[in-house]
DNA sequence: TAGATTGTTAATCGATTAACAATC
DNA sequence: TAGATTGTTAATCGATTAACAATC
């Protein structure tokens, strides 16, 4: 097992390129180049090609890529070549607009179980998931073999529910909750942070005073 | 004018810190270190006294940071010492979840305006704030001097939308739809992609076979 | 003064870009 | 063959880490 390291962005670019292959593939369009690539995602031809070298040899030299395969191998790299069974924690607005996310499914990401500690959300049906008790959290997540736990909830909570996630075996968490959550190292952990995001916009908008 | 460039991970760590801070201040505790601050938030000390020194000398050397200074100092720094007039497009499940989000309050991120494309929508109250329809977007995003334009809608209208926005006159965009916006350079532009964040979390999990 | 902690420089590490031989 | 485009190496660029003098 060689651990060449990858670099984090270039996950991410992948899953740019992946999606940006389903567009093309979409319209029909059979080969394709790294200079396309890099146009239609916004990077540059050469990197698209360091990104894919570091998984091996998916081009033809002089010919290109064909769209069908490269998208298939991307995924297949990027774990989505299986389904995901996905619990998300906390059935607020987030929670809802998550779970209604049709990029989810489309990738695999099927929400198998939905929790909220309020006695009024319990019971009411999202999609085609009835929304349970945040008590049964552990029991029904490892009865489903749960992979990946999405954190909907406020940050005071957001700890108490990761530990219960993980006690339930998922592998992965992504959070949403705008605080930092310990976690073992064995669990992935990303967080998604709303604010941090507008506040690297005000930096930038005013950035010309550094 | 000098333009040093400042990475945006330093960005992304001053607004993390500026959290900390917060947090540390209201447990009444008076002064910090970077040793302390690293611990909080999970890097090494030494990336938190690099990460201010881009922006000037906050501490006392044997001493450490006085907490309300530098929160402050990092507020002002992240362009947080003013309100930001925000435009919300999109009134559906996200767009309520931003829109009734408190964190962006709290950081002076005002939303001034809701739009909507679905008739059944417009009128409703969010917040207290009252959906208009789309047509509107460009005059009363103009009158309102909105700087900063949240896309909470399909992909497919979302470059149209964005368009909008600029042509009526904001600096900066959070771009929630999954597709690559063509933007002119003087406006600042984020993407936050979910599926991406969690198809990163599937390659990490998966990542011993490389 | 002794201990602590900053601010800053130098060393290291890692990622991106450029260039080009390989080859279709 | 000539033109195009990959895969890969080397050069560059940028960010992080380590070390330490300055100083409270």
């Amino acid at each position: 097992m060689k651990t060449l390291k990858i670099p984090e962005a270039t996950i991410i670019r992948l899953s740019v390129y992946s999606r940006h292959l389903t567009d093309v593939d979409r319209k029909g369009i059979i080969t394709t180049s790294s200079g396309d690539i890099a146009e239609g995602v916004g990077v540059s031809p050469a990197q698209v090609r360091k990104d894919l070298a570091y998984f091996g040899e998916f081009g033809t030299r002089g010919v290109g890529y064909n769209v069908k395969d490269l998208r298939q191998h991307i995924l297949r790299i990027l774990g989505l070549s299986v389904d995901w069974s996905v619990s998300l924690v906390g059935a607020g607005h987030l929670g809802l607009a998550l779970s209604t996310y049709k990029g989810f499914r489309e990738r695999g990401f099927i929400i198998t179980s939905i929790f909220d500690s309020d006695p009024k959300k319990v019971g009411t049906t999202v999609g085609d998931v009835v929304v349970l008790p945040i008590e049964q959290l552990v029991e029904v997540a490892k009865q489903n073999r749960t992979q990946i736990g999405i954190l909907a909830v406020p940050a005071a909570v957001a700890q108490e529910i990761a530990d219960q996630l993980i006690k339930a075996g998922v592998q992965a968490i992504l959070n949403f909750a705008p605080v930092v959550l310990n976690v073992p190292p064995e669990i992935e952990l990303r967080n998604v942070d709303l604010a941090v995001n507008l506040e690297v916009l005000t930096f930038n908008v005013g950035a010309q005073r550094f």
